[in-house]
Formats: structure tokens, C-alpha cells, sequence
DNA sequence: TAAATAGTGTCTATGAGACATTATGTA
DNA sequence: TACATAATGTCTCATAGACACTATTTA
């Protein structure tokens, strides 16, 4: 160690220097994992690639980082390109989507043509507005595929680990977080929200212990009671709604 | 949203390309927030800017992701700059330094000379190394700073910024990881960890509580008695030892 | 009236916080 | 013996899981 030291006051300085102006730099690209309940099925929007690498497999919609050429003028910042990109991909405004950045993934070789780091997002769409998302057309290229059939898919890149990624965090912040208010329209019952619960997590929620949950945080002031009940086929359901926000 | 949909099955495979070979690359670094626990403080591995810009401010070590030229060679991986940055600042073997990615910083202008992009690592020194970080000379550019100083220092860049993310991640997987066996030495006493939790999460903690807490990790094995006693001012504490790993 | 599902209540186990008490070493 | 601190025990409260039960609507 004492030899990186004594290297490091002027010669390291330098080398810091000359590398950023002249060593080669990777691309940088936002990939976005974006999570929707359609038929009681968790899942993932996937676009079809049309070119060369992994031509004909599923990949995360994303895109590359703009950036500018001057020190003045450095391009957009990175939550910037993440919902640019989500508003690009499914026309969704980014104010009424949850996106959050995931992780960095930014292995040597994992594009086949370049160095390429992706810093990924994910992204909840409530489910009444996932199906606005492929409504302009061009339809055949992107779906919302379910997250517990992508093993057999063989996705682009190292897509699939950044969707298991992104899932196990989704998973990690439903406990403790409001992050299952996204994933439901603006208004939802007490079993609507329990079942967003049981997608995710892949296990049956009690409806007693989980109403308990429910009215601690209607208790907290998180929700409130909404106007109208919700039609079932048998004994209707109360509505609520988030509150803050 | 039509408009964005129907540019992108031709024009937009075309521009992907186009941008990734012709359009401007961000420089991708890594930053290092290494805390270890020193005369009771947690502190963070600061280094003292000898450059412009910020020259004369503290810092966080780290350094430029080294980028291969070709397809073929595509450079390091992310996390292997990481550890060769912390190897190269502190001389530590990274194998016995809890490393860990942290969050990616990539706002627009937060390095004035040109777009970077610096993927944050947190890394966790334990308190018995860290005297050996300084050893090889050129001692007066890097120092252990405490976290509860910094606000009054100023730091280079939008890396305070960093630092209170990496401290409220390392607060919070203090309670349900095992990461606290990172800032204590192999073996330790219960009074000596509890410390750990008292100095991180700044709040005392409760001696029989901890011992309970304590008792059952040690119930799940996680935890075995080393062999000895630790001698102290007055009535001697039994040693323990991290298992596995 | 039957079926379905919304909604309630209860028992138990677990863990956290507050705090009193005992045990065992050193000076 | 006095002091310091390691180690134990107890009481209370909040939450989670399992599960039995009641209430209200539709078909």
C-alpha cells in the first residue's frame, strides 16, 4: 500500500486528469423495470428487440443518458432520462408514476458491442392506467409479460437479474412502505389492497390481520374513507383513498 | 404518446445507434464512503482536493472506471474498480472489507469541468485496520473524519450528499443485517457491539435489551463464544466471534 | 334462502422498551 | 470494602399469525 500511496499526491492527480479527458468512456444507458397488475398477475413491460444483439428476445425499455458536449451544457440529469424514458416508452406522465432508481449494473461485456452501464429504475403503474400504455399503435413490439413466466423467456442482456433485482426490492419495500398505493387505482377496498399484497409477495394475506394493518394506518391519518361502496358479487366493499401526495 | 410510439420501431432503433458511437459519453466514476469507528465516533475516509476544482477541500476517495477500448476488452467491472479504489486508497485487502454498492449520483453539472457520473460505494472498515489505513507516509491528505462534523466543513462536489445517503443505509440495514460485525473487531463482547449500535444509530442503547437481542442470534448460531475474556475496568465480559463468512 | 364475501373478535407467540436486580471482577 | 460494569430478570405494550365467527348483500 505504501507504493499506491506515494504514487498518488502528484502522479495520481495527473493520472486523474488525463483519464477523464482522454481515456475512452462507457455509454450510459437507464434501463427501466416497470411493475403492473393485470390480471391478478404481477408483470413487466418488455419491448421486443428488433436489431442485432439478442434480436427477437424481450429486453427493458430504456435508452441512453443525453449528454452534452460542454462543461456548461452537461446533458440531463439521470432521474431526468429515467422518466423521459418512461414517458417515451409508455406515454404515461412520470408525476402520477412512482419511479425510483434501483441499482447500477455495470459489468464488463454484459452489452456484446460496447462497455454500456445501465443504471436501472423501476417503475408501479397503477393497473387503470396500464392499459393506456400500448394504445398509440405500434403495438406488437411491447407487453406486459408476468414476472413468474420470464425464466423460460431468456431475455436480452442481463435484463433478467435486473428485474429480479427490481422485484425483491418491491417486495422489500411493501412491508414498510406506502409503495402498494401505487399499484392500485387512486380508490380501492380493503381487500383490493390486500390482494396487490398477495401478488406481490406470492402468499395469502389473512383479510382479519390484514384489516388490522389497514385500519392502523386509516388510524395514522394515511387513508381515508372515499365516497361510494364498490359492487360486488355479493356484500359491497367499502372505498377508500390514499391521502398525501 | 402516439407520436413518441410510432418514431420508435425504425427511427428510433437508428438513433439507439447512432447516439451510442457518435453521441457524447459521461465520465463513470466510483466513490468510496468508508466508514470505520474510531475513539467512539463513526467517521468517514475523507481526502484533502490538491486540484482544482475544490482544491483544498476534503472528498471522498475514488476514481474513474477504467474503460477498454474494444467490444472485446471492455475494461474492469464496476465493483472490481470499487475494491481496486479501495485497495489503492487505504492499502486494505478488499476480501476483509465489507463493500457494497450504494446509489448512483448523475446530476447535471455536479462536477463543473464535465459530466461524471459516479456510481457510490459504502464500505465498512473494522476498527482494529483502520489505524493501518495512514501507515505508509503521505499522511496529511487523507483523514478519518467524523460524520458529525462534516456539515461545518464543506465538502467538495455534492458528496455530503453522498455521505448521509451512505449513512442512512448503513443505520438502516443495521437492523436487520449483520453489519455490525463489520465495525467491531473478530471477536468482541456484547458491551462492545451494543457500542457499535449506540454510536452508529446515535441513541443509547439498552444493555438488558441488547443482551436479549444479542442471545438470540446466538441461539441461531450466528454467533459463538471465542475462547477468553476481555479484561476491563472492573468485572471481565465474555469474548464472542462472528460464525460463518 | 343459499352463496359469497365484507368485516369483527380472540387467543397466542414474539419482540421492543423501560427499569430493577444480581453477580463478579478490579482498585 | 467500594466501585464499576457484566449479566439476569420482570413488567408492559405493540404487532403478527392462526382461526372462529358475524353481517350484509346478490342471485
Amino acid at each position: 500500500m505504501s507504493t499506491s500511496r506515494r504514487e498518488s499526491s502528484e502522479e495520481k492527480q495527473f493520472l486523474e486528469k488525463y483519464r477523464a479527458k482522454d481515456y475512452p468512456r462507457p455509454s450510459v444507458a437507464v434501463d427501466l423495470v416497470i411493475f403492473t397488475i393485470i390480471d391478478a398477475q404481477l408483470r413487466v413491460l418488455l419491448v421486443k428487440r428488433q436489431e442485432h444483439p439478442f434480436k427477437g428476445e424481450w429486453a427493458l425499455p430504456g435508452g441512453f443518458v443525453r449528454v452534452g458536449e460542454s462543461a456548461k451544457d452537461q446533458g440531463e440529469d439521470l432521474d431526468t432520462a429515467a422518466r423521459r424514458e418512461l414517458k417515451e416508452e409508455t406515454g404515461l406522465d412520470p408525476e402520477r408514476v412512482h419511479i425510483e432508481q434501483l441499482y447500477t449494473f455495470g459489468g464488463a461485456g454484459r452489452d456484446p458491442r460496447m462497455r454500456v452501464i445501465s443504471v436501472a429504475y423501476f417503475a408501479l403503474v397503477r393497473p387503470d392506467l396500464a392499459p393506456f400504455v400500448k394504445a398509440g399503435g405500434d403495438a406488437s413490439h411491447a407487453d406486459w409479460l408476468p414476472v413468474d413466466q420470464l425464466k423460460k423467456l431468456s431475455l436480452a442482456f442481463d435484463h433478467l437479474e435486473v428485474i429480479e433485482v427490481g422485484l425483491s426490492r418491491v417486495r422489500g419495500k411493501l412491508e414498510y412502505s406506502g409503495i402498494a398505493f401505487d399499484l392500485v387505482p387512486m380508490t380501492f377496498t380493503i381487500p383490493e389492497l390486500r390482494h396487490v399484497y398477495s401478488i406481490v409477495l406470492d402468499k395469502e394475506m389473512d383479510p382479519g390481520n390484514f384489516r388490522r394493518k389497514f385500519n392502523r394506518m386509516l388510524d395514522d391519518g394515511l387513508i381515508e374513507q372515499a365516497p361510494g361502496k364498490r359492487i360486488t358479487a355479493s356484500k359491497p366493499a367499502t372505498v377508500y383513498r390514499f391521502k398525501r401526495r
